[in-house]
DNA sequence: GCCACCCTAGTCGTCTGACGACTGCGGGGC
DNA sequence: GCCCCGCAGTCGTCAGACGACTAGGGTGGC
């Protein structure tokens, strides 16, 4: 029982031990779960400064009793938070707070892009282009050679002589995409072109690579984007980068999917 | 209705090895827990319409075992899913699917918003204001008299004769972006926007209390993009929300806001 | 016939206790 | 000095039980 931060709990000492009623959402809006109270509560150790980026949480016992809630919807708020990408727990380890990088946070988000990828498919595709072609002007004017040289190589991975594996293609096409984002120098950017760049065109683009013509044709536009980076020319990486994703628009448009991913599962609308 | 959807216990990770795994998992630690099985089991009966939206889930009970997990871990991905906005949990009544509106599934996303407000901020605001501009002139091609209506009357709210209160101020400028962002016709969009106007907004608040200045300069901007969406002109519908938005980072950047203490307890109550 | 009330079954929310799996660390053997 | 092993600590999971709450139908009164 040593070694635990102070986590200052606000247990509510005034209260009585048996009115569990927590008062906590008085606009009778819908939640006082007790879980709802464990999410909350750590939400606010971070707020406040309690808990760091890195830092290991107390024991889950501990933390319960702190919170005044048993460990099962301890472990609920907990796991939730986790799946968010605020918390990350290590079996036989502990409880830590992750680096609360926004690649990380903005993970979960991929998932709301995957479902409406569905059904708003422009309005998703809208909103990636306005966030690509900034994050292309915004890498053209401070991207170094380093990250020049990440997004060379990655191009040499899609116009490898020989043929490449599909995946591999697509691999690389998102690589490039994201070195362009990061050299950006803005990780919110980042951040979010990654969510909405993850797996949605990943299963998409996968069809497209049928298409032989598609292939070439991307590749191309890949280079006239890297070729206006390395000129450090903003309009030019804008415009650039805003066709690219123009083209594929209307590949997707034009295809307009009748399954919902390509995947090797086959898998049939049910409807 | 035939029933409730029946889960075919397709637990089946292994279902396609080359597309399914997500590569969100940074670690790629090998340790797939059962709370993970039941947060990709039921986002995969999403993703294939098993589940749709508004629809009822299978008792924890009988799901838990069609997952082949006990009722804790189960709770427990429902529990995250539900902090996703992905799923809503009633008591005594069961467990739905939301509506999964881009502005639910986006919610969770201003925590981190809130979070890195503290330090990156510029690059929180920068993309705000690619966000926001965008939308203005989006708005501004499609508007129809009923947003504009709304649009004029959170300003009317805002500049209310004999003062405002501080709290109703910012509801008001919160509408009206808001009212801006759903104009755009661009759902994701109006979300994302929403999301980022989270906090910073909020922040905002405060110090408008002690600035007299600073809410007639406000609500002056406002009346200028609400013109520029009046006549329909989307370049200076872009120009003036951008303008107000760069006011509003200066702002903020010269007052480096104090100890954060604001209201951590979501909004204090106002009865 | 219509309506209000109560009552019962169904479901989620929480607690308690227990055991297994894994991690990290220090001590002992070589 | 290095390696192996055992040990305590911690998370992961399971099982059963009970309370809280909701929804729907049945019943009685009007």
């Amino acid at each position: 029982m040593a070694g635990h931060p102070e986590v200052d709990p606000e247990v509510d000492p005034e209260a009585d031990p048996e009115v569990d009623v927590p008062s906590e959402q008085p606009d009778g809006r819908g939640a006082p779960s007790q879980t709802d109270v464990v999410v909350e509560g750590i939400k606010k150790m971070i707020f406040e400064g309690t808990l760091g980026p890195g830092q290991r949480l107390p024991v889950e016992a501990d933390l319960a009793r702190a919170l005044g809630v048993s460990r099962g919807p301890l472990r609920e708020g907990v796991r939730a938070l986790s799946h968010l990408g605020v918390l990350e727990t290590r079996q036989g380890a502990g409880t830590y707070v992750t680096a609360l990088d926004p690649s990380l946070l903005l993970a979960p988000m991929s998932f709301l892009v995957d479902l409406h990828h569905a059904g708003g498919a422009r309005a998703l595709h809208s909103v990636r282009r306005l966030l690509e072609t900034e994050a292309a002007a915004l890498a053209a004017r401070c991207i170094d050679d380093e990250a020049l040289a990440a997004a060379q190589e990655a191009l040499d991975a899609m116009a490898a002589p020989g043929g490449v594996e599909p995946r591999e293609f697509v691999d690389a096409d998102i690589r490039f995409h994201q070195v362009v984002a990061q050299a950006s120098g803005n990780p919110v950017l980042a951040a979010l072109v990654q969510a909405f760049a993850g797996r949605t065109v990943r299963a998409r683009v996968w069809r497209a690579l049928t298409d032989e013509g598609a292939t070439a044709r991307t590749l191309e536009e890949h280079r006239a984007v890297l070729e206006a980076l390395r000129a450090h020319d903003p309009d030019r990486a804008r415009l650039r980068m805003g066709h690219h994703l123009l083209a594929v628009e209307d590949f997707l448009a034009g295809a307009e999917e009748p399954p919902a991913e390509g995947p090797p599962a086959e898998e049939r609308p049910a409807r």
